[in-house]
DNA sequence: CTGAAAGCGCTTACAG
DNA sequence: CTGAAAGCGCTTACAG
């Protein structure tokens, strides 16, 4: 049986392959009897276009890629679903699909950077952007649009969509301090990450805005890692007494530093209180129930998805820099 | 600037297209002079081969397909991601990629079945069919290989990978009876699932062995929702204070079960045990923490990536049902 | 070891 | 409203 072609529509109709292309884009009006023998002929011999000679012929492929952590850490990361769910949502909405890449480079060699991009795309969407991103410059270098989920420090990448969360750590520490709270412990992510400066900030502003002294050695750098929460927890218990509250980089390592105190049986809030960040669902399940700062994933998702789109297609030129609204979800643990 | 091709690196060169791609793919052998100055030219020029291009005339288009659940599911389901790690994983290690589809078909419309399709891939994998599911229609018309996630009642499809639910239920049913417990209730899925049969087949199965009776009465069949166990726990409580341990469908049936029982402070598991199943991180997270049956999500996604490659390579052409061993892990609520 | 040429299955100016 | 034809950028027998 051979492969049923938009010729073999044509000549069983008796037309152009070119008529019958028209018929289906509707790209050019077709009188409806032929129009009407066209879908019949389809029909019967089950034709389906092939979308690999269309994307070649038009040059446009209904796809995005979205670079993604690497499997480990995807395995365990509500705030990787609910981001996932925003940009297959929007995608869907606005008849793209989507090719979904964890991150297989390991940080010596360069691994094979070509090989996600054996796909043809038509943008990207890039989670977690390191310093120097060999995906980024790759993208720069096959001139494919892209946005960032995330916050660079690099300029020239003009789009990129991200939370507040400076203002979110902001709320976090001045709702601690309305607690009574004095001496307050940031357990934040690596140093030279972006997002760790961005909490850093809003810790800082909020402590000298409420005339509390402003301590970098109260500022811990760890893994995102529970084993890092939680002997963090311990050894500041055990160094300074007078800390009565942390502020955790996300839920994971929020998770670790309330083990540490449950073991101990130290009581949360009582003697410490606990925010995180990311209010993924472990801080609803968690008991005590983890107070958390919400930075809206799926908003993020959909609104990078979006933006991606409206690159793509030309209807937006100017850079853009998107921040949404992060906020804190008051629970048991504060 | 002129797009650059095959065409203008041979040109480039001063040798043909053909010799290009052949030194590109090495299925012939070059000279190595030429092959030096094909490369040379490829690096000045920055070219790139177009994949679409390559895909159209290979008719190979080296990615798979993932056929998941809603988002509104995806959203909350640790179960996703490690079976979606599983399936990454393998890819990776040869050479596919993978495109993500989350499913949009309303209940009653069959919305568009088509729109999946508007890429080209080389096979499917297929999670959560239903009993006649339109995407499994489509992937049999088209002649796509395709690799079930689960279990189906339907003979004529030959590959699919599942645990080994039955035997799960059966070890979780037996855990309770050695505790003591004599009157368990199933708060099993729809009764028209295939999971949900799999489940009661073991359980009943280890009730008979122990000399306890089987009472359909026992078995209820819910939504899998967190306020589905809420209330399905309140009313045996009220109607039958026999029971007095429950095995649910899944891990979020078992969360509404016990934020039920904690907020009418009934005591776990000393008056009402609990055993759930999919082992997601949640059931070590919360407290008590959650005996539960571990479905090896992470191995099934692999395995059925595996699969679905050989059947795509023509390496497997005899039918394929595979289970994978589930086993139970004791926690605090049994 | 290398090349000319057909072919993959569409789309899209262009002409009528 | 319809068609002939070029073009998208590769791969792959076939011939030399």
């Amino acid at each position: 049986m051979k492969k049923v072609t938009i010729e073999t529509v044509a000549q069983r109709v008796g037309v152009s392959a070119a008529t019958v292309s028209y018929a289906l884009s509707g790209k050019k009006k077709i009188s409806p009897e032929v129009k009407a023998k066209i879908d019949e002929a389809i029909k019967e011999l089950g034709y389906r276009p092939s979308i690999t000679a269309r994307n070649l012929a038009s040059n446009k492929n209904w796809t995005v890629g979205l670079f993604a952590s690497p499997t480990g850490n995807i395995r365990e990361d509500f705030f990787f679903n609910n981001i996932l769910a925003g940009v297959l949502d929007t995608l869907h909405e606005k008849k793209y699909q989507l090719m979904l890449y964890a991150d297989y480079r390991s940080d010596t060699e360069q691994d094979n950077p070509d090989f996600n991009f054996s796909q043809p795309i038509d943008g990207a969407l890039v989670m977690n952007p390191r310093v120097n991103d060999s995906n980024i410059d790759q993208l720069k270098e096959r001139g494919i649009p892209y946005v960032l989920i995330g916050t660079s420090e690099d300029l020239s990448i003009s789009y990129f969509v991200d939370s507040d969360i400076t203002a979110g750590y902001y709320a976090a520490v001045k709702h601690l301090i309305s607690k009574g709270h004095k001496k307050i412990y940031l357990l934040n992510g690596r140093a030279d990450y972006t997002q760790s400066e961005k909490r850093r900030i809003g810790y800082r502003q909020a402590l000298i805005d409420s005339g509390i002294e402003y301590d970098e050695n109260c500022i811990l750098n760890l893994a995102m890692l529970e084993e890092a929460g939680y002997t963090a927890v311990l050894e500041i218990l055990a160094e300074d007494p007078e800390c009565t509250a942390v502020v955790t980089f996300n839920d994971t390592i929020a998770l670790g530093v309330l083990k540490a105190l449950r073991e101990h049986q130290i009581a949360v809030p009582g003697r410490m209180a606990v925010v995180s960040a990311g209010n993924t669902m472990i801080t609803r399940i968690h008991s005590p129930s983890i107070t958390s700062i919400d930075m809206a994933p799926y908003a993020i998702g959909a609104k990078a998805a979006e933006l991606l789109i409206d690159v793509i297609e030309k209807r937006r030129m100017q850079p853009s820099h998107e921040l949404l609204q992060a906020f804190l979800v008051e629970r048991e643990s504060s």
